[in-house]
DNA sequence: TCTTAGCACTCTCGAGGGGAGAGTGCTAAG
DNA sequence: CTTAGCACTCTCCCCTCGAGAGTGCTAAGA
């Protein structure tokens, strides 16, 4: 399906029914873009070219009398040639970037806060997951004491993930002792996976090899586990939209279910894409049913090693595009400066 | 407001009414109960009683020709003395234990699960809090080299949270010097909270110092954070309802948007309560406006020293009763013992 | 005294029927 | 090429009305 080519005052035109749309969610009529937008024109004339607009499959007509409404092909116009500059603007960035400096250097609040920004920012829905690659790999490991036996061993991963896990040693050990231990299993297994200390621990005794065990599981867990760890939020935005709040229950049931699931969550993500890019899936483009009347707006963060995470926004097809591409690219910019820093690179 | 007492038979069609509304979230016709619980009775002697329970403030009538609705009141005089057992089977209990085992051993993922489960099992919107104490006392303090001068800060807490932060030294130092500082702050602040770390800043040194600063403003900006770090679940449940979803979606989404905010669920948690104690608000019992058509089932779970955390359940007023105390229970039954052992009790 | 059949009465809910209003498409004139 | 004018269409809201469900009351029966 390629654009067509249209002249400046089609552009305008639709670029005007786009934009109220978008505001009113109500089929717009030809007096209302004349009087409202203040075209040089009657209402009769815009007519003339709605119904070219139409012809050329960027409108269309819920009924015979009634107002226009943008297509997918139109929406998708809109986005590659008529939208304005979708950066936020400098003082909106200023605060949110304020925000994410303040809050607490833990990875955890930096995706919630990044899904409660992109929520507000754009009055929709949000998903964000977090950066990993597709293989955990171990950055430091320590056991710390509970209770005689019990030790609970806090391992960091490439990317600033921090995982913990209970444990109960055969043998009692001393503080100093685990402690000693954490470091020369630090040494040890520093840059491996998995893979690789499952290996080694045919060579272990002990504690050592019983953490080793330990550990081999809970990376080979959180590369399982990854999919499940998906933030969300904005699911309110989604019931103010008047085209799901005023429908048929049942299949806004079937949205937000969606939403919450967290293993489904995941089926949305554009895992193609390049850094930097924004995938625009707008209407029945994304392939998940609950979802054939929203849109999505994904972007791609990470570092440099394959360490990959997504921030995106789910709403409906006629959301505010450019707001919506600017969070996404925001946020995105922010979080990969993140993930940089805990890289440190 | 104490509760009547009730011959026998009234206790029996007051049980029926409650059981079947819930059910139906119909109002209830006499025909109906004598049809459907075959009681020994003509649907006029019934009506007869109804009459009665009305009387007594249990029942009402949205009109004169519909069906009985039960009262607030009534819910709870079913909740003190008609309700049956409301223990999970034991094979869901073995379920839920199972899975619990099964998860990772880290707190948020726990967190997750038990706020999930509660969904689940309820058929209701869920909402957990991690254990927390008034303050947060430090256990463990470990300093992990980035980059040259830039390190992660590994903070593990009492109650087994573990928070991370980004730290950039003002001197570079080798990977053995961080390690070996980790050691030493850990057994000069371990047991220390905020306060009491801060006042040692004074006595320390360079990197020391800088890493005190910045725990103490960490175990400060914890405890801040804490209302903040709310996990809820289930809200596409609450979009089931048919009270809700027929009804005003502004209302509905109030609601949502209480659930969505962090800073203001806190408001809903019972913090009067004991362990293992249920709390319970039916309808306009819980102060909080946009909630006044739901009720509330809270529990408690936490360790000995103070330390508490939240499980609750969100519905309709025509929630499952039984249910829904005998899923906050368990889950709060399960959610103490894992707070335990990472206290190591 | 308790139970029940019978019946009048009330209220909701859905279907059907205009009428107003908004908006279009077309035609013909400027 | 633009536009005024007009017939036509479709939605939406309001009204009505009948069917159906359910109650409350009364009086007869056990």
């Amino acid at each position: 399906m390629t654009l067509p080519d249209l002249a400046e005052r089609q552009r305008e035109i639709l670029r005007a029914v786009i934009r109220e749309f978008i505001t009113t969610a109500q089929p717009v009529a030809s007096g209302a873009l004349v009087r409202r937008y203040g075209l040089p024109l009657s209402s009769a004339t815009v007519r003339n070219e709605l119904a070219e607009l139409e012809d050329l499959g960027l409108l269309t007509h819920p009924h015979t009398s009634a107002g226009r409404v943008p297509t997918d092909l139109g929406y998708r116009f809109f986005i590659e040639s008529l939208m304005p500059d979708p950066s936020l603007m400098p003082e909106e960035q200023l605060t949110v970037s304020h925000q994410f400096q303040q809050a607490q250097r833990d990875t955890a609040q930096w995706l919630r806060l990044a899904a409660s920004t992109l929520a507000r920012l754009s009055a929709e829905a949000s998903i964000v997951t977090p950066a990993a690659g597709t293989t955990s790999v171990l950055k430091h490991i320590d056991v710390v004491p509970i209770q005689d036996r019990r030790v609970l061993l806090v391992a960091v991963l490439e990317g600033g993930t921090v995982r913990q896990q209970l444990l109960d040693l055969e043998q009692p050990a001393l503080p100093d002792e685990l402690r000693a231990l954490g470091q020369r299993l630090t040494d040890l297994h520093h840059g491996g996976n998995s893979a690789t200390i499952a290996n080694a621990v045919a060579d272990a005794r002990g504690a050592a090899r019983q953490i080793a065990q330990a550990l081999s599981r809970m990376l080979a867990e959180t590369e399982a586990a990854r999919a499940l760890d998906v933030y969300y939020d904005g699911i309110q935005n989604i019931l103010a939209q008047p085209e799901f709040g005023l429908g048929d229950p049942a299949r806004l049931r079937e949205m937000v279910a969606l939403l919450e699931d967290r293993t489904r969550v995941t089926e949305l993500l554009p895992l193609g894409i390049g850094d930097g890019e924004v995938y625009i899936a707008i209407g029945a483009e994304n392939r998940v049913e609950p979802l054939l009347d929203c849109s999505l707006v994904f972007g791609r963060y990470g570092g440099s090693n394959g360490v990959v995470g997504y921030v995106g926004i789910v709403g409906p097809r006629r959301m505010d595009y450019a707001r919506s591409i600017g969070a996404v690219t925001f946020i995105g910019r922010l979080m990969t400066d993140l993930v940089r820093a805990v890289e440190g690179n």
